[in-house]
DNA sequence: ACGAAGCTGACAGAATGCTTACAAGTTTGT
DNA sequence: ACAAACTTGTAAGCATTCTGTCAGCTTCGT
């Protein structure tokens, strides 16, 4: 089972590549562009991991290449944090998945288990919802009963977190360490103003109220009543 | 439902295994790391929890190895405060979930049960049940006869504890090292003030009676009679 | 009937969460 | 490059709910 990576960073490369051998595959890693996609069109890979940021061609004209030349090779892509609209472009041009950097290895592990075994064919789900809330992963849009909501991006993913696991009451703790990048030190109560800002935004105009206080526990999005 | 600890401080890993001892599960403890390792890939265990810090052979190698095994076994680290990236680490060698020292036992509790759940097959149910009781341990809500009822953080505890040890005789000593962090002061009368709280909520308005008391025992939650 | 064990209701301090205001840091538009 | 507009964390005061204690009462078993 082959895999290409095309991957300009030194450091990000090789722990995939490390990685992924460990894990059983076979690998080949590429820095540059233009190279890979040759590579990628030539030999026979099962699965091409590729960065958005290459030298001489872009992640994107490599992606282009690749759906151009025909090819129905499962392609997942790395895109930096901050750049939305990456994965918008990305998903559009005929990649299968996406990942934001950084990113667990164990998440990328799974993620290409998946895109293996599926063939690359269908994608993660690109929208979330519950009740009249919908939350689109693409477009970063959130509407509740059809009206939109702009939410920051703290408020943004506090919402995916508690729309992925709606219906589970989620612990501060676990919320403090999937949301902010911390080791939950109860002197602070970011959680609690952030669930305000959010709540002042998805559930004060709006019944029912969805998203609910567990006492001592945490918090949970609700699911309707089935 | 076998566990195994992999830790070399003895108060730690001895503190451990009595907990989860008592709340129920039968569980290994080792002291060396790569004992420790080679246990984990022999026996068949639902679950591991890994201190970082061992003799022979590190929390991390051990974690590699299980997974460069294969293995698809939950794992639940243990690391020492201040050492952020440790976190970083774990979780991209595959660590399911991690935990910093010290810890509340409780918080160390919901997390392996949640790991166990979440690992799929096993069969760590979501709602525990008896007669027309239900307590859901995701949305935390009990319902009795349909009705929804609302317990308070320490109600629900206590009503979980003696839903999974249902037609157990559960001495006060037990139920106040798992309810409460404490160690039976016999000059307390806390579990009769909570039973009393817990059975007005519960059995005050429904028939059957569901939680007896055992004269110089302790309490029962009773199983329906077959 | 007696003593011990358990029950009950009231109370007050503790804990928990909500809300608002503020300020430092960012981003955006011109 | 600058000002205006946003974001986001911190902090303080408030409101509510929870929970341990206590004192007196009831029940149980002998």
């Amino acid at each position: 089972m082959k895999i290409l990576i095309i991957e300009d960073e030194p450091k990000t490369g090789s722990y995939l590549k490390q990685g992924l051998t460990e894990a059983g595959f076979v690998v080949d890693l590429i820095r540059d562009g233009l190279d890979g996609m040759h590579m990628a069109l030539s030999e026979s890979y099962a699965l091409v991991i590729l960065d958005v940021m290459l030298p001489t061609l872009d992640g994107w004209h490599v992606l282009k290449g690749i759906r151009n030349a025909g090819k129905d090779l499962p392609v997942l892509m790395l895109t930096a944090r901050d750049h939305v609209e990456d994965r918008v472009k990305g998903l559009e041009l005929g990649a299968d998945d996406y990942l934001i950097k950084p990113f667990a290895f164990a998440e990328l592990l799974a993620r290409v288990r998946t895109l293996l075994r599926r063939g690359g064919k269908s994608k993660e789900p690109d929208v979330l919802q519950t009740a009249d809330l919908e939350l689109n992963l693409l477009r970063r849009r959130v509407t509740r009963n059809g009206h939109q909501i702009n939410l920051t991006a703290k408020e943004f993913a506090l919402l995916e977190l508690l729309l992925r696991r709606q219906g589970e009451v989620l612990p501060r703790s676990l919320i403090a360490s999937q949301v902010w990048d911390m080791n939950f030190d109860s002197d602070t109560n970011v959680i609690e103003v952030a669930m305000r800002r959010l709540r002042a935004k998805i559930d004060d105009d709006f019944e029912p109220k969805l998203i609910r206080t567990v006492r001592g526990m945490g918090y949970v999005l609700e699911t309707p009543d089935r």
